[in-house]
RNA sequence: GGCCCUAUCGUCUAACGGUUAGGACAUCGGCUUUUCAAGCCGGUAAUCCGGGUUCGAUUCCCGGUGGGGUCACCA
């Protein structure tokens, strides 16, 4: 077999919730690995003690999970707990003479008076790129860089080399971001006699103005569009769309679906921007499908278990996010369906077409009463009189709104009795002819 | 600023030398069950610029410009 087992990694830094754009280079990850039959581990990387925060790691694997991105250890792999093997590392370069003890001066009240550097002896690193293929940098300008504060505080790049390499990570997935810090990372490698895993730079996601993403720019973190109300499989598959496609035509995808198309040698090159129109736009089309169950939520407990399935089908193709259907529902959008509005005289344009709409409406028997015998029996007369006449008085006259789902499904969801009675009601109350 | 990456409609992108430059979101117009939403139909809209290579460049090469990243005892 020519292919070498895949393993990757996702290793986010527990100092903020998980971003998008982490979110996406996981997603990628896990892609890559499923489909290779490969495996993915999550790292998290807090030698940065200060910085680092349990709730964000928390925040981070929760997210994960909501994603449905599994990983294969049942915890994390965590730097600050594995401070021996880099210990390890840093003493053998030490003896090898590649790497020294540099005794600094402190211009900085935190800075230490010795550190770790690198013997660097400035070669030009040339590395293959899975997506932008050969880059090469010439390392002179590096100098020694500090690898470790000690030896028991190595610094992001030695951690994650060490951690690569003893992990037997095959395949590097990472933000487009770390290309500049691949040198440097091929340096710590080569000092430490690792092998060099596959590289596979993404580009980055982009706020609307082309900068880098951030807070400033509004939800940025994943648990934030959870708690908007999108599904974590629209965003999984916007992420996934965004700055890669399969090549055909085909929009939505499942994640197994993705696991089966996804290539990384399709992923783009540039930067890609963050469109919120097109994630509501598929959160949209998930809503639709989504199981009743979900929709419940929506629902204040006030609300009869009778009633909600009904009003469910509005709100499925009325709202783009759940919390939009919870606020809909909170601001009293359907309450006309379970209590009587209050019909303003001035929306009920022509009140004296009512009484024959009642008389067409009896007609109907009680159980075929639903919206495509109403729409029957009062075309007829819609026609003839004028539709907006005839059905916007019906619709107002039944909801008491100036904007609403048709008359004939608010009709059929009231039933014929409770109709008839809001009908007959406004009628009385108006005294018209 | 040095180094590195990058460049097709407003946005996400397809077209791996020959297409009326395709799709999706958004937008605009029409239709539909007054209205709103959805849905359906249709429209507007792009190859950053300049040189090459080639019979022929969106596509390959070089330069410029724009955008991004990175230059920590952060990750």
């Amino acid at each position: 077999m020519k292919n070498k087992q895949v393993i990757v990694r996702f290793p986010p830094s527990p100092t903020g919730p998980l971003h998008v754009g982490g979110a996406r280079t996981a997603l990628f990850n896990y892609l890559f690995a499923k489909q290779n039959g490969g495996q993915i581990f999550l790292r998290i990387e807090d030698t940065d003690r200060e910085r680092s925060k349990p709730e964000f790691e928390q925040n981070i694997i929760e997210s994960l999970t909501w994603l449905g991105l599994e990983f294969d250890n049942a915890q994390p792999i965590r730097q600050s707990e594995r401070s021996a093997i880099y210990r390890a590392a840093l003493e053998k370069l030490i003896s090898n003479n590649t790497a020294y003890v540099s005794r600094e001066e402190i211009e900085k009240k935190d800075k230490r008076g010795e550190v770790i550097r690198l013997r660097n002896l400035g070669k030009v690193i040339t590395f293959t790129d899975l997506i932008r293929g050969e880059i090469s940098f010439d390392t002179t300008e590096l100098g020694d860089f500090v690898m470790a504060k000690s030896l028991d505080e190595p610094l992001y790049h030695f951690a994650v080399v060490v951690d690569d390499w003893r992990m037997n990570i095959s395949h590097v997935i990472r933000g487009e971001d770390h290309i500049s810090n691949t040198p440097r990372q091929i340096l710590i490698q080569e000092a430490l006699g690792a092998p060099r895993p596959i590289y596979a730079h993404i580009p980055l996601i982009l706020a609307p103005d082309r900068s880098k993403l951030s807070k400033r720019h509004g939800a940025v973190s994943v648990t934030e569009y959870r708690d908007q109300g999108y599904l974590p499989e629209a965003l999984v598959n916007y992420l996934a769309l965004l700055g890669w496609n399969p090549g055909t035509d085909q929009e939505l995808f499942s994640l197994k679906e993705l696991v089966k198309l996804f290539s990384l040698e399709r992923i783009q090159h540039g930067g890609a921007i963050f469109d919120l129109e097109k994630l509501k736009w598929l959160n949209r089309e998930y809503l639709k499908q989504v199981s009743e169950t979900i929709w419940q939520d929506c629902f204040t407990s006030d609300w009869s278990t009778e009633l909600r399935p009904k009003l469910i089908p509005l709100l499925r193709e009325r709202v783009a996010t759940l919390e939009e259907a919870k606020s809909f529902i909170a601001n009293g959008e359907y309450d006309y369906f379970r209590t009587t509005p209050v019909v303003a005289r001035k929306l009920l344009k022509n009140p004296e077409t009512l009484s024959q709409t009642i008389t067409l409406l009896k007609s109907i028997s009680e159980n075929s009463f639903n919206s495509e015998q109403i729409k029957t029996a009062l075309t007829a007369y819609a026609e003839k009189i004028g539709r907006a006449a005839v059905l916007g008085t019906f619709r107002v006259a039944l909801s008491g709104r100036e904007r609403s789902p048709d008359p004939f499904t608010i009709a059929s969801i009231l039933g014929k009795k409770e109709t008839l009675t809001r009908l007959q009601k406004i009628l009385n109350r108006y005294d018209v002819e």
